[in-house]
DNA sequence: ATCTGTGAATCAATTCACAGCC
DNA sequence: GGCTGTGAATTGATTCACAGAT
């Protein structure tokens, strides 16, 4: 449990908080739009004010980068953004398997967001032989049993799981016997998995009760809602 | 910003803290698959286990519910699943509707997770004429201009965005003019809405690119990474 | 004058550890 | 003996506030 490797790990790399990790994506998705509009400047202010937090939040956030601003004016956009993608590993390629091809598989293949972001979907597989042969979003669908073969020869280090709840165990097995690193599971199910693996569970549904809870208490208390919802991480 | 009351809000509503809060639906989830199976008692050390968090961390949020285990014991399955659902004012059926009903609206529309945790999808609309008539999981797509009888006549509270990232910003103004208390927004967009509206925004590709990091760190430093991914809250 | 970077202070969440009950 | 419930201790995240750079 204790860090064994306390100042400086093999490369030297620092370890970020997982909470400043988590708010990084969001940063690069503004700065990025902003790189579309030919804004080449910003100050911590301006970009907590496009991201929904307060600008000391900002600034701790990117120092965890290194010193990338200037005192007195501010970042240079795309510089940071490079310095982003950079810490977050986005100057590789990471390719994607999606396990289901239902709705929600569907959905997932289609969404841009994916390869946009560096995610290409290098297969999608289903159990289903009414599902495999189906192009989505111009890839095969192909069956489960190749589910290996695809991982291997593309190089494929992260499993989307798509399937529903009952099969979402057998399809983490499966991901983890075919040499996938990491998983990012849809399926409203804790997963076992080796400890090798990481994996990153969202859920839909949970996502609504939580919304719920908070609208409920809004009610109960007769108080208004700001700041009173965490946007999610 | 400081809480104006403090000790005892009107109704004499406990505030619990909102990581607790996220994990109850994990719990409840859990739960309710055990009833199934036949189980009527378990300790937080189990319950820990199949929620892959620890046993002290479990008993500290049911605690916030109140003292409803039995020392010595263990909690009552059922009653626990009552406690929840009442904390979470999951008592109430809160409706939903889905604005867009391109891949990701129809996902979610079908998505059984939603109407099954107490969250029927009372209407779905679109701006796209080619897709209004259409009927997804038995309810019928209709024109946005709609929107807002639908939110009324149907007492809708919450609105689901699953419209592309440039939709996504006027979907949220139709959506508070309609009346929604509400917003689960799956656009990859930051949204501004008024403080009376809570938000709480999903982004599947920054989900992928969080996986990615913790992928890239723990080949950067060698080290396994049981325990290193927040399993997403 | 403006805005970053960061220690120090504060606030929140987690874990420990044990008294109290079955 | 086993397990809950909870103060106390610890760890982590956020915010403050200001020195230092431009």
């Amino acid at each position: 449990m204790a860090d064994l490797a306390p100042a400086s790990a093999p490369t030297g790399r620092r370890r970020i908080p997982d909470a400043a990790v988590a708010r990084l994506p969001v940063y690069l998705q503004i700065l990025n739009g902003l790189i579309a509009d030919g804004t080449e400047q910003l100050s911590s202010d301006q970009l907590a004010a496009l991201a929904g937090v307060n600008a000391a939040k900002v600034r701790k956030d990117l120092s965890y980068l290194g010193s990338y601003g200037t005192r007195g004016v501010g970042y240079d956009v795309a510089y940071l953004v490079y310095q982003i993608k950079r810490e977050l590993g986005l100057h590789n390629e990471w390719k994607v398997v999606v396990v289901g091809a239902g709705n929600l598989g569907n959905a997932l293949a289609n969404y841009s967001g994916f390869t946009l972001r560096g995610f290409p979907v290098a297969g999608i597989v289903d159990i289903d032989d009414s599902k495999v042969g189906r192009t989505i979003a111009g890839v095969k669908v192909r069956h489960v049993e190749e589910l290996e073969s695809i991982v291997r020869t593309e190089g494929v280090s992260i499993g989307v799981i798509a399937t529903p709840p009952v099969s979402a165990q057998q399809a983490a097995d499966l991901l983890v016997k075919a040499g996938v690193r990491s998983i990012l599971n849809f399926a409203s199910v804790v997963l076992t998995v080796p400890d090798t693996i990481s994996v990153r569970s969202v859920d839909l549904g949970v996502e609504l009760q939580i919304l719920g809870y908070y609208e409920q208490l809004s009610r109960d208390t007769g108080k208004d809602k700001r700041e009173a919802v965490p946007a999610c991480r």
